[in-house]
DNA sequence: AAATTTCATTCATAAATAATGAATAAATAA
DNA sequence: TTATTTATTCATTATTTATGAATGAAATTT
């Protein structure tokens, strides 16, 4: 049983002959009454009863046209989905917990507002795990943190984040890696984020050693910075959010460090409608 | 798009790769490749990410995935609910007006409760008529006055019916056609009713050429001949029925006339399990 | 580090399936 | 009666699908 034996089927059905359903199909006669008799033996049911060279459908007939009715129209909708030029389906969406609330939630609320027929399917992760997703197809689309280039990625730069260090009040200015110990303390996301990784990297590239704790919340984070635990670097828009500034000194880097730029990604190829415009949303 | 290339795509989908999928469905690697590429050159979209040797389901994928399994579950159900012995799906039966309130009830009741899974779709139309529809595949079952050998049909008997002339109080016995007048005004369903034709036959047989007033109700027929105004043919077990028996007189035929043999009917070559089990509970 | 295994793909060929057109037979319409 | 319509059969052609050997690239084992 294939889907074209179905067609075949209820066009004849429909039409209430052979030589209609022939002509409507494009085919010739005896290839339909072929297909018909392919079907009823598959399933060893009479669909039509035959009486005086005509066809009248059977019970088995109206059973299996039901049926052919909604594979047929099922297989249609699953065409024009995918090969429709309007958002639609599922669009799965990843980005840097430190964006979650300050740069993603406008553009979801207004592309669900636009595209309600899209379901979105959103979630966090730290930069180096969305790429991975994005990459075996598990993410349509991410926003992370300074992406390398891939011939395998589709990127465009959304905004410029500026990246502080932060400490507790009681430390002194931090202007370079120097005005930290040898083995600094330093509170960060998983390795696979890229701004604990920025961190790490301006402290080796200044001779420290610093030793990490993963911490995957910024809430707890800045609270374990208040408390004189070690230092962290995060995007200075985040801080307005956070109730802990009083207690937070805030370090302004050199520009060659301070500034991320945090792109859109998505694997080159597989474009859709909804990619194409929540990008359209984040761009506008 | 065919039923087989979703049933692949499915198996690849979900095993994750092209060899996995081809030993379970018995069919060799390349042709399983084969399939998908056949499927994306069709839809115009990538179903997979490859990825150093590797299969990741792509978006689209994932979308036609969603569909096909709907489709590929409507199709197996098409494939059980006519292949299984099992009744299902809907049985249509007809019967005629005389039997409907007396001798259907009943069974079709216990039907139901038996079979509840099984939609009923019951109609009651002259047997002519109910003939016509089994021979068309309009009905699957019907209950009918003593129906002619037909090799297209199948015919069981289910009972005897009593039939009796019915007058007004006033109007004297009659045993034969010759208690009546040359032209005897008789009332009856339309010319495909069985009782009908048995009363005008047998008045023709007595030599008299009956006026037929064509009323397709018993009710009103009945509440007709206790005014006065003809004569009609009914089971006798209707009477019970109805509300005008005082007004109403019942004259018993000639053995010969008076017994009418009704049958289930159907059409050869198209019995299914709900026929068959409704036809059970008929005859028990 | 080398060898082996796993995996998807390509390609030529074989096998299976489907489509065609002419012929037939039965029923209806002119 | 004679056309016409209808479904079907059958031989032939065309198309599609399946196979197995070969390739190449990556992962795993030795």
């Amino acid at each position: 049983m294939e889907l074209s034996d179905l067609q075949v089927f209820q066009q004849v059905a429909q039409c209430g002959g052979i030589t209609r359903a022939a002509e409507k199909l494009n085919r010739v006669p005896s290839n339909v009454t072929a297909r018909i008799q392919k079907l009823e033996e598959e399933l060893q049911q009479l669909l039509f009863i035959r009486e005086k060279n005509r066809l009248y459908i059977s019970s088995a007939g109206h059973q299996l046209l039901d049926y052919a009715n909604q594979i047929l129209s099922l297989a249609d909708q699953a065409k024009h989905s995918l090969q429709g030029d309007k958002p639609n389906g599922t669009l799965r969406i990843g980005y840097m917990d430190a964006v979650a609330a300050t740069r993603v939630v406008r553009p979801l609320k207004q592309f669900h507002e636009q595209f309600p027929e899209v379901s979105l399917n959103v979630r966090s992760a730290p930069t180096g795990l969305l790429i991975e997703h994005v990459l075996e197809g598990k993410l349509d689309l991410a926003l992370v943190a300074d992406p390398e280039q891939d011939t395998r990625l589709g990127i465009t730069h959304i905004f410029d984040e500026e990246l502080v260090v932060v400490s507790s009040r009681r430390h002194q200015t931090i202007s370079s890696p120097n005005d930290l110990s040898a083995n600094p303390t330093v509170l960060g996301f998983n390795y696979k984020c890229a701004y604990r990784n920025r961190l790490t990297n301006w402290l080796k590239h200044g001779q420290c050693v610093p030793k990490v704790i993963e911490i995957n919340s910024y809430h707890t984070m800045l609270s374990c910075v208040a408390a004189g635990m070690g230092i962290a670097m995060v995007p200075r828009a985040l801080l307005n959010d956070y109730p802990f500034t009083d207690s937070i000194q805030c370090h302004t880097l050199a520009s060659e460090w301070a500034v991320s730029r945090t792109a859109l990604i998505w694997r080159k190829g597989f474009e859709n409608p909804s990619m194409d415009a929540f990008s359209k949303q984040l761009t506008a």
